[in-house]
DNA sequence: TGTACATCAGTGAACGCGCGTTCACTGATGTAC
DNA sequence: TGTACATCAGTGAACGCGCGTTCACTGATGTAC
C-alpha cells in the first residue's frame, strides 16, 4: 500500500470520470466504474467526494470552466455588443465543446442527473444573462426570451457536433442565420 | 379478485404514469410507484407491459401522438409553406405540451431514459425532417441543419413554458424573430 | 338446470442483482526523543 | 543513529437498500355435457 499522492488521486478519479462519460452514459456511470478505470479502491472514492453527487458537480464545473475561458477570450477580441459578438462567442463554445470533452453526457444528461441539476441551471441560467446583454444591444425586443431560446439552440448545436464528432459548417451557418447576422 | 377488464387495467397504467410524471422525474419513475398509483398489484404490470421500457414506449407515444394531432391540423390551416406555416405547427406545439401532459418529463429526460431513446430520437428526426421542408420552402441555405436546431429550440420553449406554467408571450415573440417571420 | 372443468386477469411474497456507502484494517511515511 | 509512535492515504469485504422481474397461487367468469 503505497502512501501515495492525494491531489493526484483525485485528478486521476475525475480523469477517469472524463474518459468514461466519453463513451457511455452519465447517468448509468456507477462509482465502481470510477473507481476501476481509476484503478483505484472503492473506498478511495469517498476520501476525495462526500457522494457521487459531489463528484458529479465537480466534473460538470471542471468541464464548464474550460469551456467558457475560451468564450471569454473570444467574446474579449470580438468588438462591440451585438449578435456578432454573441455568435463569436458561441461558436468559441461549440470548438471548445469538441476538443477534447464528454459533450453529450454533459449538456443533456446534466440535466436530468438530480446531482447536477441545480448546478447546470445556475451555469445555464449565467450563460442566458450573458447573452441577454447582447440582444438587448442588437435591438432584439424580448431579449431575455430570446436568450434563453439560444442557449437551447447552441446546446441542440454542440450535441449535433458531438454526434457526429466534426465541425458542420451548416450547422453553425444555421446559427448565424437564426440570430439575422 | 374480481375479474377486471383488462383494456381499463391498462389504461389505468397508463394514467398513473402521465399523472406521476407531472409531478416528478421520469427517470426516478418506478414499478412500484405505477402500480401503487394505479391501485393494482405489481405483477399486474408484467400482465400489460413486457418490461419497464416498453411501458415507457407506450408513454411517450401516447404523448407525441396527441400532440402531433394539434400540429397537423394547424398546419393544414395554415397556408403554403414556409416560416409563417412552421411557426404556426410550432404554436400548436406549445399549446398541445401545455395543455394537460408531463411536458418537461418527456421533453427533457426521455431523450436520456435508455428505455426510451430510441423512439424519441426517430420522432425528432420527423419533426426535423418535416421543418426542413419549411424551411427550403422559405429559401433557407443549410435547411436540414436550420430544421435540427429548430427541433431544439421549439423544445426549448415548450419547457420554459411547463416551467411557468402558463403561455410566455415572449417566448413565442422571440421564437417567430429566429425565424424572421 | 346442475356440475365439472378450463380460462384468464389479477395477486403479492420472494428473488436476484447492482448500486452507494461504510469501516476495520494495512502499511508506508513523518516525528519525537 | 535507533526506536516507538502518530498520521494518513489507501484498501476491499461487507452491508443495506431499492429496484425490476418472476411465479405459484386465487377466485371469478365462461364453457361443455
Amino acid at each position: 500500500v503505497p502512501r501515495g499522492n492525494p491531489a493526484q488521486t483525485r485528478q486521476q478519479l475525475i480523469d477517469a470520470g472524463v474518459r468514461l462519460a466519453h463513451r457511455r452514459a452519465l447517468t448509468g456511470l456507477t462509482v465502481d466504474d470510477v473507481v476501476g478505470a481509476a484503478g483505484v479502491a472503492k473506498g478511495t472514492f469517498y476520501l476525495h467526494f462526500r457522494d457521487r453527487a459531489e463528484y458529479f458537480v465537480t466534473l460538470h464545473r471542471r468541464f464548464h470552466d474550460d469551456v467558457m475561458k475560451l468564450v471569454q477570450e473570444a467574446i474579449l477580441s470580438a468588438g462591440s455588443a451585438g449578435t456578432q459578438r454573441l455568435l463569436a462567442g458561441s461558436l468559441a463554445y461549440l470548438d471548445g465543446c469538441r476538443r477534447d470533452h464528454p459533450v453529450k453526457a454533459l449538456l443533456i444528461e446534466a440535466r436530468v442527473e438530480p446531482a447536477i441539476q441545480a448546478e447546470v441551471a445556475r451555469q445555464n441560467a449565467r450563460f442566458a444573462k450573458r447573452a441577454a446583454l447582447e440582444f438587448a444591444a442588437a435591438g432584439w425586443p424580448a431579449a431575455e426570451e430570446a436568450a434563453r431560446l439560444w442557449v437551447g439552440l447552441v446546446a441542440e448545436a454542440a450535441l449535433a457536433e458531438a454526434e457526429s464528432g466534426a465541425v458542420l459548417p451548416g450547422i453553425r451557418d444555421a446559427l448565424a442565420r437564426f440570430l439575422h447576422t
